[in-house]
DNA sequence: CAGTATCCTTGCGGATACTG
DNA sequence: CAGTATCCGCAAGGATACTG
């Protein structure tokens, strides 16, 4: 896509968005900036179901305590289900709910422009950082 | 869209999407989690280009500390730019780069989409809250 | 006007130990 | 196994005062 286009498609973009419900907005946005959200969304969207300890195992360097606390806001938002087997060695397992699974599709186009422009960003970054500025 | 179809889209994008550069994604997309980011890139984009003080009075609740702080993030990754035109009163005017633009457009479908959804969010925060499991 | 400089409170993320 | 319960360091965010 072209500069011209660009700037023409971002002030209707602009002009399309509200800033109501900023709260909101931003609070589920926040599960995109954090730590391990993202992770675990993703890793759901691929395995389907899993439990506690499988998740665990394939997010790289999660703990126990930082996934539980996780997987509960996620719950909370409505982007992932949690099931309780009641087992007596405990079984619980997460899937994404239709929400979660509507939030990757619609994070689709963000994310791979992060992806595809990740070089841009570093160069941008040791630029700001070589001129002295960094924070 | 069908629940049939969204289940089958958002396994695509999973396929699609790769879980490099976690770090550097995460913290692009910590820009639009967190308190003021998302404002100002609203703001420089329905405006063009603005002082700061303009920013702030548009930016109900900012402090000039939180707003300087935000805007130099924003610029370190290379989202605004800023021109300080030298003056003896000074005068520093804030725009979007074309990445900042890019943002914006990429970010579209999510916005919109959240926004679409404010009440299904609200509704199963009131019901998880209400299962007493409030966080 | 556009920032620094301080000081303060809150919450994130983590380490470790314990429990039903 | 799937969590709680503590304790900790650090950075985000904020209030207020000051400066070129």
């Amino acid at each position: 896509m072209d500069t011209e286009n660009i700037i023409k498609l971002s002030q209707a973009v602009c002009a399309a968005l509200t800033d109501e419900d900023d709260g909101l907005k931003r609070d589920i946005l926040a599960h995109t900036g954090n730590r391990w959200s993202l992770g675990v969304i993703h890793i759901l969207g691929i395995a389907g179901q899993l439990r506690h300890a499988e998740i665990a195992r394939r997010l790289k360097g999660v703990t126990q305590r930082m996934l539980t606390h996780t997987l509960r806001h996620l719950e909370r938002d409505g982007l992932i289900e949690r099931y309780d087997y009641q087992e007596k060695l405990p079984r619980v397992e997460y899937a994404l709910t239709a929400q979660g699974q509507e939030l990757l599709v619609n994070m689709f186009p963000l994310w791979t422009w992060i992806l595809d422009h990740a070089e841009t960003f570093r160069a941008a970054r040791a630029k700001f950082d070589d001129a002295g500025k960094a924070i």
